[in-house]
Parts: structure tokens; C-alpha cells; sequence
DNA sequence: ATGAAAGCGCTAACAC
DNA sequence: GTGTTAGCGCTTTCAT
């Protein structure tokens, strides 16, 4: 039963014999019914009487019809993208919140669309231009400290901005994440309260175009809350180019126990580092914790596993993630785009066996 | 100097209040030429002008016009994207092929389209779908073992497919990676040599749908090298479910030790287990190599720091990424659909400090 | 419940 | 070197 219908790939006209990859027009012919059906089969089933839409489905299935979404979001002018820029992959934790994001989103059916800098702030621009022309409905960056260029950038995007990973000052748009400098202030009044006067902290030095801003937040917070209970902070050791790594915490350990022999106590800013710091000192024979306790960030699951078990600070990166997820979703189902939401996931000391008390 | 022309977005209607996303049209008034000057300014500059050039590029920079890849996209069908499906983000190996992959295609403007499966193969499948529908011009995927409806699906899409990180027996069509499977015969081979004859293994069951086909691959490989050599392969233990992790390999081990106290040597699937393995060793006085040794597979950068430093077999992941994308350029740029390539990028045992020999 | 017309924003192809 | 026309494969909107 055949209809006049506004079929575009008329039955005479265009039968090549390259195989074209089937539209939603050959899909109508097959099945007898307009493009709009198909349509509507696809993306409102209940719209369709029964009976139609399975004789849709069975031209579906048998031309192995597969929508173009490119197609589909020209017209509807919603891509189901939604972008997160990321310093880099190669981190469990920004991996967890990739992971976090795309669970939830998966079920909106929202695709992620991921790009990483590797710590490099020209990278980021880069990136985000790329994004931008593949008309994310939202995107989420990790926070604080950006180029003028870029805010001006996102504020054109016209949708939702969301910052996570840290908490900046005055945030674009949205935040959803923690304090590093908190992190950093909790390490340092952790091992004050322990006792220990003679503390030291590993981290990276930021040179050039790449930093780990959120790693120095830590390192700034640790410092100032030595200072801030009178305690030197020489100690305090800026090693190597940032992002740090787990041969990082050997070779900055090595330097720092140079420099101060008589360190007590270790703050790490990334387990990462303090994985490597109990390396190094299990080398040299430094017990742990009896002759040095290491406090790190990020309960990455290696600490569980170390001998002795490492002390960190744990941020719910996975959670994140998903709390990430959820406030897209919420914004783009309600709209209500001008209410600024700030959410700080907190973060909590995972007392382990790395850290002891100063006697 | 305005000419005639074709652009839509006249200047007396449409001039709506609600800020609507400056589009090509938009431009190309602003500058007063066409739309097609503007697209090839953006596209490929040394067609147009310099003089006209830099007026289409004020006008760009004036209105913050991004161009919108969904509509170029359609129109010239190509749309720049790279579809990638592994398993899981969270494997630093995998993680490095991402890596490997984006930085060559970088490069070139395409866009890497990320989907993980968690080892799901159902999964993989609705993947597969939503991926598709944004049209990859290539496609990249974790080889061996696919379901049928996925090769069907992914014939049809009448694109490069690469399988990646194993080397099937009868690849779809491209593939680059190596055998795990020699992985674990290389793995048995080394400890045979080493004169151990009371070996074990430790990976991961695979029950259900989530099955990690290439652990398993290596786990074969060992059995059948111990057999071949007339060794028992008893000691090879599937424990707890895959992919592994660092916990896995201390909780194996420990039942391991309790199924097969005599044994001398073992070879753990994954890194992420060995640093388990080592780990619960350190735990219970075992001393390595001295009283057992160890080997893994992957070459994670753990090992290098662990005390004793992780005797592994390594494979150039990030390699296999970069290889993959050179490969997708090759064959996108000079279209020879006829060929298969099959690359293997090899596996070296890395000896450091976890095996040693048997007396 | 289904269809027709129009158009999303861009580029291929050809004209000048 | 630049412009015009047509159309990519869908969905919106409105009609029936």
C-alpha cells in the first residue's frame, strides 16, 4: 500500500550499484510509509500503531538501518553530546570521573565526548574549539584557573558549564568538587596533631605551559597551615616537573632526605608520589612508620595494598562523577539556567598504617 | 561593497532578540561575501584572497563564530570522527592506546568518539549501535572473540575496522597487536628456562557475560607451554572474577598458597595482580625470589619501584595506539579497502628483580 | 495516526 | 578567486 509520499529516494532514480549505506528514506519505501513514521518508530514508538511500526522494525532490521545522529541533531538541534575536558586519561582518579559521568549519562542517552591537555594550558583552547563545534549541550572542564580566552569561549557555548575537581574562587558557572587547598591544609593539621614538628612534603615544580594547578593548591594548603601553627616549612620540597608519578615520589624523596635528613613526616601530594616515597624509603631501610610517616592524596587502590598500608586522603572522584551527571541531566531536562550550583563532595582522611605518631 | 548573494539569515527578518548562535550565514554578511568564501577561509585559506581573508577572519573573530561539524559533517560526509571501544578506562594500558591514538589523529582533526564495555559483551554491542550513529569514518576495537551481530554490524558500516590488543585468528579486517596467548606460553618458557617445575599462575574466572578474553588467552597459553613441557599445570589458578586488580592478586595468592604450598614460581596475568602477589608475599616473610618468584604481563609502571622491581613482559601499548592511528590515516587517505593489514607489534620479557632461579 | 513541506548549517560541484 | 545552486539525512511544525 503504497502513498504518495515525499520519499526522496525515489525508486527509478538513484539505484546505483555502489552500496549506499540506507537512510531513513529507504526505510519509509520499504516499509510503505512516510520518512516522519520512521521517525517517529524510532524516537516515539508509542506514537505509531502497532501494527506500522512492526513493519518499520522489520525494514529497520532488514536493510541494517542505522540513524545518522548528525542528521537528526542538525534538525533538532540537540547533538546528545556533552564534552569534558580532562588534564589527562592516564590518572585513576579523572578516569573514575569519566567513568561516573558516562554512567549516568548513558542512560539520557548522552555520548561523551572526552578531550585531555595533558596539564598544558594552551592544549586546553585547543581542545575546547574542537569541542565546541560538535555543539555539546554541556561541558564540564576540571576547575580553576583558566585562560581569559577560554572563559569568554564557553560563556559564547551558551550552555551549561560545569568546573569539577576543585573549587574556584568565583567558578564560571557550576562547580561540583573540593577544596585542594583544604587538602592540603587537612594533611599538614593531620600530622601537626600527630605530633610532629619536622615535616616535609613532596610534590612538582610547574614550569611553562603545563601545570597541575589542583596538585599546587595541595601544596600551597600544606604550607600555609605549617606557617599558620609555626612550623617551617622548608621542608616542603618542589621536585621535578609536575604531573607527578610514581618514580616522582622515589626521586623526590632521595632529594628531600638530602636536603633534610631529619624529616619525620611526609606529605605527598599524589599517592602517586607517596607510593613511590615508601618505595625509596623501604630501599634505604627508613622504616614505615617508625622512622618516617607519608600521608598521601587520592586513595588510589595501590595504597590498600602497600606494606604498611598508605594513609591518604580520599576524594570520591567516581561519585563526582556521577553527582556531575546528574546535575546535567537536571539542567538540561528543567532549564533553569540561572541559579549557580556549588557542590563540595568533601573529602575524608583514610587512616592506614603510613603514618604514626611523633614520640 | 555587498554582492548578491544567496545568504539566508537576511538582515531585516530573523533578527530575533533571544541570542541565537552566529552561523556561517552570519558571517559571511558580516564580511560581506559569501557563504562559500567564509567555509573555504576556514577550510582551506590559500584559495581565498588574503585581503578578503582577513575580512572573513575579523568577522569570525567579531561574532565568535564556530563553525557547527554536525552540518559540515552532512554535507561533505565526513565527519572527523574516530570511533574507540575498549573495555575499560581504567587500565593504564588501555589508557596509553587512547593516548597513542589521539595523538596521531590530533593531527590530523579527527576526533577520537571514546565507548568502554567493562568487559560486557552486551554491552559492546548497544556500543557499537550509538557509536555508529555518529558515523566514524574508522573504527577501533579490542580484538578477539566479537558476537555475530557485531561483525554484521560492523561490515555494514562499510569503514576501516581495526581490531586492537590481541590477534585474532580470522580478524574482520585489520588488526594490530599481539598474541596474548604467546604471552603466556613466553611467560611458562621463561620460568621452564629459569628451572623452576613447580609453577603456578593466578588470573581472574570469566563467568557470565563479562569475560576478559585476552587474560584468559594468556592464562591458555601458560597452561598448554607447561604442558608441552610435561610440567603440571595444576598450580594455575582462575580465582575471583576478571579483569584482576591490585587486591586480586593478594587474595589469589593467598589461596594460591593454600591449594599449592610448594610452590616456586608464578606468573600473574595481570601487573595489577603481581604487585598483589608481591604485596601478600611481603606480608607473610615470603621473600622474593628467594622463596618465589614472580612475573607479570603489562609493564605497568608500578613495578619498576616495587622492592624487588617486577620481572613483566612488556608490550608498547602506547605504540599499538600510535600504530593504529597512523594506520587509520593511511587508509582514509589512500582508500586501498582491498588489503588486510596485520601488524604484531611483539611482546619482550623485561627482566628485573622478581624471578629468580631455581636451585 | 500519519503525512507534506520546510529547513537545520554546512559544503560539493559547477559556473563565471 | 568567488558566487550560485542544490542537497546531505534528519526532525519540526502543521495539516489531515
Amino acid at each position: 500500500m503504497m502513498t504518495k509520499s515525499d520519499n526522496k529516494a525515489g525508486g527509478t532514480s538513484r539505484r546505483n550499484s555502489a552500496a549506499r549505506r540506507p537512510t531513513i528514506s529507504d526505510v519509509s519505501q520499504l516499509a510503505g510509509v512516510s520518512r516522519m513514521t520512521v521517525s517517529r518508530v524510532i524516537s516515539d514508538p508509542e506514537l505509531v500503531l502497532p501494527a506500522t511500526r512492526e513493519r518499520v522494525n522489520k525494514a529497520i532490521a532488514d536493510l541494517g538501518y542505522v540513524p545518522d545522529r548528525a542528521a537528526g541533531s542538525l534538525s533538532s538541534r540537540r547533538t546528545g553530546f556533552i564534552a569534558l575536558i580532562l588534564p589527562t586519561l592516564t590518572n585513576a582518579n579523572f578516569a573514575a570521573v569519566a567513568h561516573g559521568l558516562t554512567e549516568v549519562l548513558r542512560e539520557a542517552d548522552y555520548h561523551l565526548l572526552i578531550a585531555y591537555t595533558e596539564y598544558d594550558m594552551a592544549e586546553e583552547e585547543r581542545q575546547l574549539r574542537n569541542l565546541l563545534a560538535r555543539r555539546p549541550e554541556a561541558i564540564v572542564l576540571t576547575g580553576a584557573v583558566h585562560q581569559r580566552a577560554l572563559s569568554r569561549l564557553l560563556i559564547a557555548a551558551d550552555i551549561p558549564i560545569i568546573e569539577i575537581a576543585d573549587l574556584p574562587q568565583r567558578p564560571i558557572e557550576h562547580a561540583i568538587g573540593f577544596s585542594n587547598y583544604q587538602v592540603g591544609r587537612t594533611a599538614a593539621r593531620f600530622l601537626l596533631n600527630r605530633g610532629f614538628r619536622k615535616i616535609g612534603a613532596v610534590g612538582g615544580s610547574n614550569v611553562g605551559e603545563v601545570i597541575d594547578h589542583r596538585g599546587e593548591e595541595r601544596m600551597r594548603g600544606f604550607e600555609e597551615e605549617l606557617e599558620l601553627a609555626g612550623v617551617s616549612a622548608d621542608r616542603v620540597l618542589r621536585h621535578g616537573q609536575a604531573p607527578v608519578s610514581y618514580s616522582h615520589g622515589a626521586m623526590a624523596m632521595s632529594e628531600l632526605l638530602r636536603l633534610a635528613p631529619d624529616v619525620e613526616a611526609v606529605f605527598a601530594v599524589s599517592d602517586l608520589s607517596a607510593v613511590g616515597v615508601v618505595m625509596e624509603c623501604q630501599r634505604r631501610g627508613i622504616r614505615i612508620p617508625e622512622d618516617i610517616s607519608v600521608i598521601g592524596f587520592g586513595d588510589f587502590e595501590i595504597g590498600k595494598e602497600l606494606n604498611p598500608a598508605l594513609t591518604t586522603i580520599h576524594v570520591d572522584f567516581s561519585a563526582l562523577g556521577r553527582r556531575t551527571g546528574q546535575m546535567i541531566l537536571d539542567l538540561l531536562t528543567n532549564g533553569e539556567r540561572d541559579t549557580t550550583h556549588i557542590v563540595d563532595v568533601g573529602l575524608r582522611i583514610v587512616e592506614r598504617d603510613s603514618v604514626g605518631r611523633w614520640s
